[in-house]
DNA sequence: ACATAAATTGTTATCGATAACGGAAACGAT
DNA sequence: ATCGTTTCCGTTATCGATAACAATTTATGT
């Protein structure tokens, strides 16, 4: 069984006394074998353990049935739910995928990344990474050379592009109104990064719910955090300094609604009482946060698994040199109430 | 540049003037190619955007380049690390890597995963798969079957395995004996589930370490989770319904401990002084619970990265045919004091 | 100057599979 | 019996690269 010379389609086709065509034939479920020399061979493939060599198929087929993700770090919950979506739905639809992290934001790096997975015959890639920094500005126009399809994942949309998005937007507007209506006027937020689009679009949901609710001072009561826990007690404490009379924070990510809470203890503030939080994500540990945290839920697995459905079907035009309707594909976020945003209960 | 048609070896040849094999020299930096065809082959290269096919290549030279890396979910913070490890260390060597996920544990399923992996010609298999259960007891067997290196994450040393693992029973240790000179005594343990190897050596640390400061008492101490936070909660009271004087408790993952937290809320315990709460992962979170958490760090990242060290030379040795000593590379945790270990301070 | 070694380049076979084509046997229909 | 269809299976060329070998040119030494 195990030997150590591996095991080759010749081998099976001498063993089984056909030409390896035949076995060929037998692997790829062609119609034109008879049922008698099917059944022979399969036998001889289950016997010696055969696996057809996929790089030789790739090869001769012109096809490799791999697509490239390019993705920022798994540290953060919503990237690894997208990786997790698309590793489901890849396999569902008889892809593997190759994973290429960008730990630095250098075109050098990106131009690296990109030769290697064209190099690796993938028929298409995933761009999975967040924002754009002034560093890769360069990006768009180089992304837009590769000769195979690229699907964007949380990107505004330019020119033809692909993309597949969580609506962040309507994220912070339901967090924002959710606050509105429990009763608390002095909204604030703690964003993201400002490179980071999801971070852009929750702040312009919690921008746009805000005016129309009369409030058009927003600028005191907005502080940029980067995601950690940190960021978000050092927010709450930069954000009551200039606004002493805000009543409610809209923090874009749980883990920094976390800080917040943390700061809260040391100012002596009650949540929910003096202070609603809202966060975002709905990462599994926030409900037993203390007080349990209302937060705006993403589905990124679904998220990741629309990823490639799209891709799957740009493939497949890419292939018979049709045109793929450019469109974005939303997914939609919802919100879960807890404890931290409900003054009675 | 971007034409439709893919730039091969052959158009570069053609375009330099040369033979495909000259191009294939310059391409691998062999010495016998002189300076001046060197230099025109390079800017032919760089100005078609040629990328030689590396699934070609892998045919050809019968090596690939790639490992196959089986894991258990993203779910976990340990194992998104260490792919992080295996990620970094790999892309360093000049490994690239496929990961396979086990979404359910069957052997068809590994069987499938594989067979996958194999007919993708990889070098080497990373299994990062915790425990074993009933449904995979014919693995070992499986896995020795195969005709490449294996090296394992995190298991039992059996046979002739390559492991590389966390420590996780000196971790154990730490933990309890901290606990101890903190003036606990009635330490008591929620574990994860019990098929995992973490698991079973965190609590093999804690036992070993109560049995020598005297307790002998064991099993009424020990609870076992799931790694949720759910489940730590569930933990606390069954541990508090058993054992009313318990007054401190080592929680075999940072996740359980928010819910040990949320449990000592609803009973009116203090932590740390009523309790005393030990986690283990050190999450990045972990800092800002309240009380900030005591906790045992792993580096699984360098976890990752040990394994993808361990693997390059298996496969070197086994690609000469010699053998390779089998050993187990230890990783060592660090405790990390917090307050909720802490009485004074 | 001539043989021999060194440096450079090209040819052919091969990796493991599939595409494209071709040929032989079996089956009908007239 | 003849011819056209099917059915089934084998041959040859090819995918894009490299290994192994061969050939050619250029040095080197005596």
């Amino acid at each position: 069984m195990a030997r150590n010379h591996k095991i080759t389609i010749k081998d099976v086709a001498k063993a089984a006394g056909v030409s390896t065509q035949t076995v060929s034939r037998v692997l790829n479920n062609r119609p034109d074998v008879s049922p008698d020399t099917r059944e022979r061979v399969q036998e001889v493939i289950t016997e010696m353990g055969y696996a057809p060599n996929v790089l030789a198929r790739s090869l001769s087929r012109g096809r490799s049935n791999t697509l490239g993700v390019v993705g920022f770090g798994l540290g953060y919950y919503g990237s690894t739910s997208v990786l997790t979506g698309i590793e489901k739905k890849a396999n569902e639809l008889g892809f593997s995928f190759i994973l290429s992290l960008l730990d630095r934001f250098e075109m050098e790096r990106v131009d690296e990344i990109l030769m290697d997975l064209l190099s690796r015959q993938v028929e298409g890639i995933i761009w999975a990474v967040p924002g754009i920094t002034d560093a890769l500005q360069g990006l768009p126009q180089r992304l837009a050379e590769i000769p195979i399809p690229v699907v964007f994942l949380n990107k505004e949309k330019t020119n033809d592009d692909i993309i597949a998005a969580m609506d962040n937007h309507l994220g912070g507007q339901l967090a924002t109104q959710h606050l509105l209506d429990q009763g608390y006027r002095n909204i604030g937020i703690i964003t993201g990064p400002r490179e980071w689009w999801e971070a852009q679009q929750r702040e312009l949901g919690w921008r746009e719910t805000m005016l129309s609710a009369g409030v058009d001072d927003l600028d005191n009561l907005k502080v940029e955090g980067d995601w950690s826990a940190a960021s978000g007690e050092v927010g709450l404490h930069a954000l009551i300094a200039k606004v002493p009379d805000i009543d409610a924070i809209f923090v874009c990510n749980d883990q920094m609604s976390l800080g917040v809470f943390q700061a809260t203890r040391r100012l002596g503030l009650k949540v929910p009482q003096d202070l609603g939080i809202v966060g975002f994500d709905d990462i599994p540990e926030s409900a037993y946060f203390y007080p349990s945290l209302s937060t705006v839920r993403q589905n990124a697995e679904n998220l990741g698994a629309v990823a490639v459905e799209q891709m799957a079907q740009f493939i497949q035009a890419h292939q018979n040199n049709q045109d793929f309707k450019p469109e974005i594909s939303w997914v939609k976020p919802r919100l879960i109430i807890r404890k931290s945003s409900t003054r009675e209960s």
